[in-house]
DNA sequence: CCTTGACCTGGAGTGCGCTCCAGCTTTTAG
DNA sequence: CTAAAAGCTGGAGCGCACTCCAGGTCAAGG
């Protein structure tokens, strides 16, 4: 039916507030939002789509600033499709790289939620016998605090 | 030798500055560091761990907000290491999360990349004879836009 | 002893990415 | 026709996470 969406339809199809959409097209990332009579925005499906590709680049971290540049490169046209290729594809490769570094250290992080795991099952029945051997360690690193009152790494 | 570190050496070994050291003391990040006679910062290996800890949340997103309730919990002693524990957990469940969502969006955008790669294909030999029908399609859509010289999700 | 450089504190300033506001015009429902 | 809702513009304000600065103290080398 109708072939495009007002500023506040786009904005909840996007996600974004109204304010956003208009703050990004003032910035530059969207170029000139199509106007109707009185001067209200009416976004076509070129501009959801820009914007849905914009909020993934949005997502994946990308400062604004390069998204600037991203937005002029292309409505500079076609002619700039290889800058654009290899921006994305630098983006690409620091967003993987950031993807393997939470990776690890989300491992570390899920090691130190299996050691509190330990304190509190050593703590919570603190007579067991045969096992409190094994558990000693985490008990020993407490012993060697420094300061009263300040427990080592926990 | 010296079982302590400036504060300069600190930041070195975290890749903090001095600055930010003081201010996450200031916030309750890190509690009443240890001082020389002087009145200067001894960070001793018990805050370099703490230290590394916050680092760890602070990469997986952790706002600083929350930093400083683990922080006040911490120094509240072995009575709430359950609840920092869940915490941990929670936060744990967002990063996976958030991998997920870095990964499908990533693989969003490596499509895109492969789009500009065929794009770019079809228009550096533009005369490709047998080839030129498969790759129509982005040319084809490129007929469609709406505004002269905007293209349409490149 | 003196200089130089590291450190201290409290507070102001910065950059980013929005978000809100005032004051006005346009659209829409009744 | 009117009143309320939605939109517009330019500009100010905000929350976050630092970062910088002024003005003073402390420490180590010559």
């Amino acid at each position: 039916m109708k072939p495009y969406l007002s500023i506040q339809e786009a904005a909840a199809s996007t996600g974004l507030s109204p304010d956003t959409l208009r703050y990004y097209e003032r910035i530059g990332l969207i170029g000139a939002v199509p106007r109707g009579p009185g001067g209200q925005r009416r976004y076509v499906p070129d501009d959801m789509a820009w914007l849905a590709f914009l909020l993934r680049l949005r997502s994946t971290g990308m400062p604004v600033r390069q998204m600037q540049e991203f937005a002029e490169l292309r409505r500079q046209g076609e002619a700039t499709a290889g800058a654009r290729r290899e921006m994305l594809e630098r983006h690409l490769e620091g967003v993987r790289r950031n993807i393997r570094q939470l990776e690890e250290t989300a491992a570390v992080l899920a090691c130190k939620v299996e050691h509190y795991r330990q304190l509190e099952a050593s703590s919570i029945q603190p007579k067991a016998k045969g096992a409190s051997h094994g558990k000693v360690r985490s008990d020993a690193k407490r012993a060697l605090r420094q300061r009263p009152g300040k427990a080592a790494g926990d």
